[in-house]
DNA sequence: AAGGTGACTAACA
DNA sequence: ATGTTAGCCACCT
């Protein structure tokens, strides 16, 4: 099964209101360090419609988008209209993981 | 086949 | 407490 499969499987099954970390995703693809590869696969992922990627986000709790198209304040919106409190931290946008976490 | 790159992380200064 | 540095794994050229 592809990388990016995994990505996408997980990645659908995180529920609205909800968040998950690339670590996490990495790690539960079995290859805890594969974070960065994870973000790759989601900037891909961005093309298909279905797959809820604004709902993935990095360790801290914080975006760390760099898409021209596709800005942190998009992915915030995104959020906040699932009900997913923001924090807006200067020029980032924070996120309380111990709240927001997706853990199956 | 080999090296460069990145929506990451954790460790250090 | 911020800012850098160095590993990591899969993808692309």
């Amino acid at each position: 099964m592809n990388f990016y499969k995994q990505v996408y499987k997980i990645v659908k099954t995180i529920p609205a209101g909800k968040v998950m970390t690339y670590g996490q995703i990495a790690g539960l693809i079995s290859t805890p360090r594969a974070a960065r590869t994870v973000g790759f696969a989601l900037r891909a992922s961005i093309n298909y419609q279905d797959i809820p990627w604004h709902r993935v986000i990095n360790s801290r709790g914080l975006i760390s988008i760099i898409n021209p198209q596709i800005t942190k304040k998009i992915q915030a919106q995104l959020l906040n209209k699932e009900g997913v409190q923001i924090k807006i931290i200067g020029n980032n946008y924070y996120i309380d993981l111990k709240k927001y976490l997706y853990q199956p």
